[in-house]
DNA sequence: TTATTTTTGATACAAAGTAGCAAAACGAAA
DNA sequence: TTTCGTTTTGCTACTTTGTATCAAAAATAA
């Protein structure tokens, strides 16, 4: 099987995935919402809001920034996507939510390029710093930067 | 000692050791650049860029936001200070630099408000984390939203 | 001094995100 | 099916955040 066979096929799981989860959450995956978040996966990493709104209009009809806003606040309210705050852009979320688990995003400070690793031994040690900050409770999600290794 | 006192004191001992580390790395900490850290010094908390730039406007003098950024960009690559990306802030460093530490800046979701903590457990476990990941080096901040402990 | 580099000022602009309200679509009753 | 309240979308305009450019000023070096 081709690699790019290897890739639609993730894309059509995380679709359905993301289908299923709405649907045991009552949650209404209208057609925009899905094209919002199906552009997302074909992407393969974080794009910017404003590049959505382009890559979603035709030369007929242009979608108005706050369309695109209002479809990535629901997606990622219901955990299918994340905002990279540092890059203002927004990429899929893999992995199932593993509770325990910090979701830390690796963002290549050269291209931009984005990992997602869940680890729990990172979760536990913010956990503990912040136990130390006075903090209660922490977000499950954190964005780190650094460089990624070049394998050319 | 009031604590009013003891703040004061610790806003010198800031300015103090900003002021030594731009002497011993030929870094020019004008005076604009030091009107900028030290409003963020007495402000206790994250300012947003543009709030600088009114705290630090005359009636006689308005002073261009490029101006602001461009100090809070030297402050950045001095280590003085941070920006919050989830916030659009900017916030001083404090703590000693230390090299094998990650900085976590805790943010409460509520208020803004900040705490900043170091801690080499965060650091060595990020690490590994990044090493699965296939990242060589990462940044020693990062920026994790949470809960404050309210105690009122 | 004179030349070179660095910093600041001023204007305009770009990019990211939101407010407000009306129309449309949807979902649950009746 | 019709009614009615709720959710979603479209549309316009607007706010907030951050930059590009180029000239003037200041600092440093020669
Ligand atoms: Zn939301
Ligand atoms: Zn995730
Ligand atoms: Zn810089
Ligand atoms: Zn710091």
């Amino acid at each position: 099987m081709s690699t790019r066979a290897v890739r639609k096929e993730e894309e059509e799981n995380l679709l359905r995935r993301a289908d299923d989860l709405c649907r045991q959450n009552n949650l209404r995956l209208t057609p925009i919402r899905e094209r919002v978040y199906r552009e997302l996966v074909q992407s393969g990493g974080p794009v910017g809001a404003y590049d959505l709104v382009d890559r979603l209009s035709s030369d007929k009809k242009r979608l108005a920034p706050v369309t695109i806003y209002r479809a990535l606040d629901f997606l990622r309210d219901a955990g299918l996507v994340h905002r990279l705050a540092t890059q203002n852009s927004y990429v899929v979320s893999h992995g199932q939510p593993d509770v325990n688990a910090m979701k830390i995003m690796f963002v290549d400070s050269k291209t931009g390029e984005t990992i997602e690793v869940h680890s729990t031994e990172v979760a536990e040690a913010v956990r503990k710093a912040a136990e130390q900050a006075g903090f209660k409770s922490v977000s499950p999600f954190m964005e780190v930067e650094g460089e990624l290794n070049r394998q050319s």
